[in-house]
DNA sequence: AGCACGCCGACT
DNA sequence: GTCGGCGTGCTC
């Protein structure tokens, strides 16, 4: 090998402990960041370039790259230090964070499915080589296919860097299979430097024998000298139908006209960039000065506010003050909360500088976003997703010149990832990504978690308050209602105290609408046979299935198990089998019989399954198209309704009794989350909340919407009984699908654990769900103080479990570790 | 993770 | 005698 040969370690999107080195010695540019494709046991594969060197491996021979599939490197050097620090803190392969930050069309995943999104015409054909030709004619006759069926069909070494190259040009697309009937329409707009009057009127005169482009356009032009608004765009399929497919075709084509794709979802036509920031109140006008100010000494500041103070208005300050020095901006937000109602207000003040990254957008616009980012040029003005409105997974994203994050609903418990590794906490991970872009982090709740209202106490954040409702706005009045005072005097009516009964009737009687608020869908509906109390459960998990009334099923909401409702109970033969405990539909139809004349909505997953649902439900309600709306989690989230005037809690128990030792705060945060809910106009609102245990010393917090009191009980308990902020914990699944198999690990990883970590070690006990999908799961919990290592004990642990795992006479065990679980 | 290699039961 | 079960180990 000569002195041009270089080494080159590469990440591969697999759950493996370790870079992979690779020699090249071609001539092109290579540089880390960059996409390339390796035989991996002799498959080809898109690896990320992590390092480049000239030290020949002495214990292995090196494989050549095939390819490099980049110019420009795809992924930065600040994302892949990020990516380090997420595998070696929460104790993942780094190749899990590749999968996990990477869009799909960008890692060009086998598994993934190819389609030709763009048909593509002829002449332009015949600039391909055949090879482009062969393999976009195979995928045009093929609907489903997997990109290593390609592989399999055209041989390994081309086919990567021609797919990719056509999914760059919009000619592939890809599709998980959760984004193929991807609510997208394909729009068309004025290329932006057709978007002028005159530019316009230029380029009509050269187009007078294309009469119908011409009228096409006329459709564009008619728009901007009637409104002004030049980025008016239509679809693509409306001007098919009215006008030509070639005239449009040809249009695109000269470049007058630019093709995009519009999710139905998020992107209603909202009139972009009026630019009207907000008009601060006096008290958010304090806060914003208290956190720019902070900011000269604290990475990190907490935004206390209470519902409905406005901390929107004052983080749309903050980030117009970023875009003006040409930053950049990361809103998170936990996925549910990433209603229109949210993008709606951040569009109509930044326009289309906002980008959107969550789970509901396809794969092509992800990839789109991500290389938009990659070309940001902080020089120029306007430009495209400065601002990038987003999930979790955001903090993925290319950014270059990040000047905030803003982490709105920080103790939203779904900002942790739990389900395929990587095990990340974003909020968390946000916050080390905002120091790698030496930028400031700005966390904002009504009801912040212990953990960050504890570091604004004691100094490592900024602390600002806002505790006053905008406008002035009363807080609701919150009232207890005792179910078992009331199922005593026999006064219920179905699941509703009198008093919430009779808040509702005087609300419908004023015209006004009403939230029920029901919790734990899972737990809410099984069923149970009235003679043996035989209750069916899933085969596969540890669970009693929910009953679902819409198609008479069993169901089990871990795993999806259904069985259709036994008429006759199978262990006693008897006919009775009938409803337990409560859900949202039993309350559903309740309320129907108890109201018949009032139209009801319910909002939970089962009909917001479909994608628009959740959108159109929430829109129908504002639109006060009903009266009541029965919820679950889903009504707690950043919903604003004027007309709301109570709030019922059907049952607070549930949450009370949840053993967690969050609990408290969890209810006490859901509770006031769904009171925020009521009489955000004028006219305040009633909050009834109804629970058996209403001496608990959590409802007095509740009651007076007393975050300090319940902070200060909780802090309390948790120094005391060594939880976090005190204690940082490390959780252990050991999972298999035998029982005894998981009990004896389980034993012998915990014994090894306590030679080495004594009492921190607690466990093995069966969590909540011992059994899910056929596995049988044990969980181990570790708790290490102040003056522990963390970080050497995380890597300890690692140790240990592979030497059990190689030791133990009982193979096949799977453990699982969980950094900070929540 | 995926895939090949490898060692023991029910089958033409 | 073989086909195939999934346990074990490796991937530059």
């Amino acid at each position: 090998m000569s002195d041009s040969t270089f080494f080159v370690d590469v990440i591969v999107p697999l759950p493996l402990n370790a870079t992979f080195t690779y020699h090249y010695d071609g001539g092109r540019n290579i540089v880390p960041g960059m996409r390339v494709v390796v035989p991996f046991r002799n498959k080809p594969m898109v690896a990320i370039v992590r390092n480049i060197h000239h030290d020949c491996p002495t214990d292995y021979k090196t494989k050549s790259i095939y390819d490099i599939l980049d110019l420009v490197p795809s992924i930065q050097d600040s994302q892949l230090n990020f990516w380090s620090w997420i595998a070696n803190y929460y104790q993942c392969c780094i190749g899990e964070v590749m999968k996990a930050a990477v869009p799909t069309s960008l890692r060009l995943d086998g598994d993934a499915l190819i389609s030709v999104s763009e048909e593509v015409e002829v002449e332009t054909q015949n600039e391909w080589s055949d090879k482009y030709r062969e393999i976009y004619y195979y995928a045009l006759g093929d609907k489903a296919l997997k990109l290593s069926k390609l592989i399999k069909e055209f041989g390994k070494k081309n086919v990567y860097s021609i797919v990719s190259d056509l999914v760059q040009q919009g000619v592939f697309s890809f599709d998980s299979l959760l984004t193929r009937n991807k609510q997208v329409v394909k729009m068309v707009r004025l290329a932006k430097e057709y978007q002028h009057e005159r530019t316009l009127e230029i380029i009509m005169r050269g187009f007078r024998r294309s009469t119908i482009q011409l009228d096409i356009l006329s459709l564009f032009y008619d728009n901007i000298s009637r409104s002004g608004d030049s980025s008016i765009s239509f679809s693509l399929s409306e001007i098919k139908a009215k006008y030509s497919y070639s005239a449009i075709q040809a249009l695109i084509k000269k470049g007058v006209v630019e093709k995009y794709d519009q999710s139905i979802v998020l992107d209603e036509n909202i009139s972009s960039t009026t630019n009207n920031l907000p008009i601060l109140s006096l008290d958010q006008e304090r806060v914003y000065k208290e956190i720019l100010s902070s900011f000269f000494t604290k990475q990190v500041a907490l935004l206390h506010g209470v519902t409905a103070s406005g901390k929107t208005e004052v983080y749309i300050r903050l980030i117009a003050d970023c875009l003006k020095q040409r930053k950049q901006v990361l809103y998170l937000l936990p996925e549910i909360g990433l209603t229109t109602q949210i993008v709606r207000r951040l569009k109509s003040v930044f326009g289309n500088k906002v980008g959107l990254y969550h789970s509901r957008i396809s794969d092509r616009q992800r990839m789109e976003l991500w290389n938009e980012m990659l070309q940001y040029d902080p020089k120029v003005e306007d430009g495209p997703c400065q601002v990038i409105l987003g999930a979790r997974s955001s903090i993925f994203l290319p950014f270059k010149h990040l000047g905030l994050i803003i982490v709105d609903e920080e103790h939203e418990t779904s900002f942790k990832q739990f389900d395929p590794s990587p095990r990340y906490n974003a909020r968390d991970a946000a916050i080390v990504l905002a120091h790698i872009h030496q930028c400031k982090t700005l966390l904002g709740s009504a009801t912040p978690s212990i953990e960050s209202y504890h570091n604004a106490l004691i100094g490592k954040y900024a602390l600002s308050t806002l505790d006053k409702r905008f406008n002035d706005v009363a807080l609701p009045d919150i009232v207890l209602a005792d179910i078992s005072e009331s199922k005593r005097t026999k006064s219920m009516q179905g699941s509703l105290t009198p008093e919430l009964y009779h808040e509702m009737k005087e609300a419908l009687s004023n015209n006004k609408q009403i939230i029920l608020f029901q919790n734990r869908r899972g737990y809410g509906l099984w069923v149970q046979c009235r003679d043996c109390q035989w209750t069916p459960k899933c085969l596969h998990c540890d669970v009693s299935l929910t009953h679902h009334k819409g198609d008479n099923a069993l169901v089990c909401h871990y795993c999806g198990y259904k069985m259709y409702m036994p008429k006759i109970c199978p262990t006693c033969s008897g006919s009775q089998i009938h409803d337990i405990g409560f859900g949202t539909e039993k309350i559903e139809s309740e309320i129907a019989a108890l109201f018949p004349q009032t139209k009801l909505l319910r909002l939970d997953l089962d009909t917001t399954k479909k994608k628009l649902a959740f959108d159109k439900i929430v829109r129908e309600f504002e639109n006060h198209e009903a009266d009541i709306l029965i919820g679950t989690q889903m009504v707690t989230k950043g919903l604003d309704f004027s007309n709301v005037a109570v709030v019922g809690i059907m049952n607070a128990d549930a949450l009370l009794n949840f053993p967690d030792f969050r609990a408290y705060e969890r209810s006490f945060q859901l509770m006031l989350q769904v009171s925020g809910r009521a009489g955000r106009a004028k006219g305040g609102g009633k909050v009834v909340v109804q629970t058996s245990d209403v001496k608990n010393p959590l409802f007095m917090d509740v009651i007076h919407s007393d975050y300090v009191g319940l902070y200060r009980n909780q802090i309390r308990d948790r120094e005391q009984f060594c939880y976090p902020p005190f204690y940082r914990m490390v959780s252990l699944f050991v999972k298999h699908k035998f029982q005894n198999y998981v009990d004896q690990f389980a034993d012998q990883l915990a014994q090894i654990l306590r030679q080495q970590f004594g009492n921190r070690v607690l466990g093995p006990e069966y969590p909540l769900l011992s059994r899910i999908q056929n596995q049988y799961q044990k969980q181990i919990i570790l708790k290490f103080g102040p003056s522990d290592s963390v970080s050497t004990s995380k890597k300890r642990i690692q140790q240990i479990i592979q030497f059990l795992n190689q030791n133990s006479e009982i193979k096949g065990v799977t453990v699982v570790i969980d950094v900070d679980p929540m």
